[in-house]
DNA sequence: AAAAGAATCGAAATGGTTTTCGAAATCACC
DNA sequence: GGTGATTTCGAAAACCATTTCGATTCTTTT
């Protein structure tokens, strides 16, 4: 019922709290005999540190803090496995907060963190966050920070990313290697780098393969929620606007599913009218007919990656060998299925 | 850089330390100057309370456990989601681990979770936790439990779950309403609870209307990341077995997908071959073609239900008025769609 | 003016662990 | 036996906030 305490394995064997505590943690200044004996009855009365106590004396908590925009999301959630599976082997554990794409929320979050004393934070921004301050205040606290995915790059710390804007590239050149000369573009909310970088892939591929950029075939979507919904509407919109696209690149699988089922509704045949190409290798892109082209974009790869960064930061700031911020590039590949020729 | 601690704020305006805690928590023995002397002081030091020091002296540490089979799951995240927002309305933060359906490490994050002296655990089983020892030494280290979804009826702790077997009743019958009169069912693992259930409603909607029950049309499927494979899988032995079926009901959405595409795939029509009926509306149910006929299974609902219920338990349990355990059964319906007729 | 009452404050203990530094005990060696 | 080196241990400070209880001051009443 109530926890054993340092003091009173220290009362039954007639010694003091700190050989006990010294000789649980093997100082070298403790007898072999004392150790055994220490050993031996902690483990009888299942003693375990008190972790508050031991966070007030070492000043950490071997807790770090997770900020994502929404945790119902086949990326995200599997960023959070792969964070959560890494932190786990480290003895970290990991409290997790949902900004759902608010700044303010945003804000709140991290204070929570820092007021929680958490080692150390690792986050993806809301779409809205444009303002910075409150990351450099956490830097500034002196813990470390890793950003993901929806970076900011004018803040001094580390980030895992992909290489958007080349896979990007990657993704428009597919369509045009197979023969499409209109290629649209669904792109993503206007603020977050991925999405500019997607963007600007896109448009790159376009110029260095002599075909024009014409603004009129870029379609924003905010890709929340109502993401496939998104894709239905944009390509609705698109049948009205354009007769002659032949290629399309999608900012992520769901939205491109969305305009998948709404060509299938309206007898356009993917791929041989119009081609597609997702981002994200959404589990289900696989499995629908047309099956989709898509970039894969490993999450439980960034998590890990992430959460890996963290912890090193974590030991030099422990060491006070604080460390250079350091971008990790992971790559990602064209998969090539159904929905392009 | 070093946070603001009470001693700084005493000896600042030169009263005790004692004093400087009593005026910020509104003490009726601190005189109103010094009050807001303290006051004014500590919002432009930016004080916060040192949260290591606080948790150790009240005992509690506002944080509490989830631990859950997977995360990359639509139904457990958006679980997760509702636990996460209602408990930050409360001032508690979420550790989540993830048990991977597995009884070892299931019970390894228990202990993380006792070590870090979370005030209470939400979890949900892994499909192969047969022994709860681990379960009822959380209630006697006297922490209150909540279990959702997948439960062990036999841990006395709160529950909240909804009514499988109803469901699985109005699932079934629904389909029997439609003229279906040999009816197979695509059961989840062995073990769980809610499987069970499942199972059981859909037998007993059989014999109430006079159908006969016919283990051969009861298939299994383990329902983790495979479960779309499954789901075809399993369609496929089905019309290998049976050509005589008109009616399904399939545990959980993404092998009823999964079925559902096998079936187009073969050229068998949903729902005038086959009808269908799924478990717990997948946001891509209503989106694909056919729709799915389902059973919705609030995700957040059932997540906020379950915090709710662990902060009562939590704050009876700090006032010496320990609660008696409850089952707490959140409604479900039917979402007839296309895939029934 | 003295006694009783109310208002205001602070010393100190508490929570449990970690770590420094000095003291005591043991051993080795001449 | 004395000197120095080595083991082995424990007192105590530190981490920081909370809370009890006693002490002091001020106000009121008789």
């Amino acid at each position: 019922m109530n926890p054993v305490t340092l003091k009173q394995i220290a009362e039954e064997l007639n010694i003091s709290v700190a050989t006990v505590s010294k000789a649980l943690k093997d100082y070298p200044d403790v007898s072999k005999k004392t150790k055994a004996l220490v050993k031996e009855l902690a483990r009888t009365l299942n003693y375990k540190p008190n972790t508050f106590a031991v966070n007030l004396r070492t000043r950490e908590s071997k807790t770090i803090g997770l900020v994502i925009p929404v945790i119902v999301h086949h990326f995200f959630s599997n960023v959070i496995k792969g964070i959560v599976a890494q932190a786990e082997k480290k003895g970290y554990l990991v409290i997790i907060l949902q900004s759902n794409e608010s700044y303010e929320l945003e804000k709140k979050q991290i204070d929570l963190l820092l007021n929680q004393r958490v080692d150390g934070i690792i986050i993806s921004l809301a779409n809205g966050t444009a303002d910075f301050t409150h990351l450099k205040h956490v830097l500034e606290m002196g813990k470390p920070l890793v950003m993901f995915d929806k970076i900011a790059k004018i803040v001094p710390c580390s980030k895992v990313v992909i290489d958007d804007r080349k896979a990007a590239y990657l993704a428009t050149q597919h369509l045009i290697d197979t023969r499409c000369t209109r290629i649209a573009h669904f792109r993503g909310a206007l603020l977050p780098q991925n999405s500019i970088d997607r963007f600007l892939g896109y448009k790159k591929a376009l110029l260095d393969n002599g075909l024009p950029y014409d603004p009129s075939l870029v379609y924003i979507c905010e890709c929340d929620d109502r993401s496939f919904e998104e894709g239905q509407e944009n390509a609705r919109q698109l049948l009205k606007d354009h007769n002659d696209v032949d290629g399309i690149f999608i900012n992520t699988d769901l939205v491109a599913i969305g305009a998948m089922t709404e060509f299938n509704k309206q007898g356009v045949n993917v791929p041989e009218d119009i081609a597609i190409v997702g981002f994200s290798n959404w589990f289900m892109s696989s499995v629908i007919s047309p099956t989709l082209t898509t970039i894969n974009q490993p999450g439980v790869q960034m998590g890990k990656a992430a959460f890996k960064r963290l912890y090193r930061e974590i030991k030099a700031i422990k060491k006070n060998k604080p460390i250079a911020p350091k971008v990790i590039t992971l790559e990602t590949e064209l998969i090539k299925r159904e929905s392009t020729k």
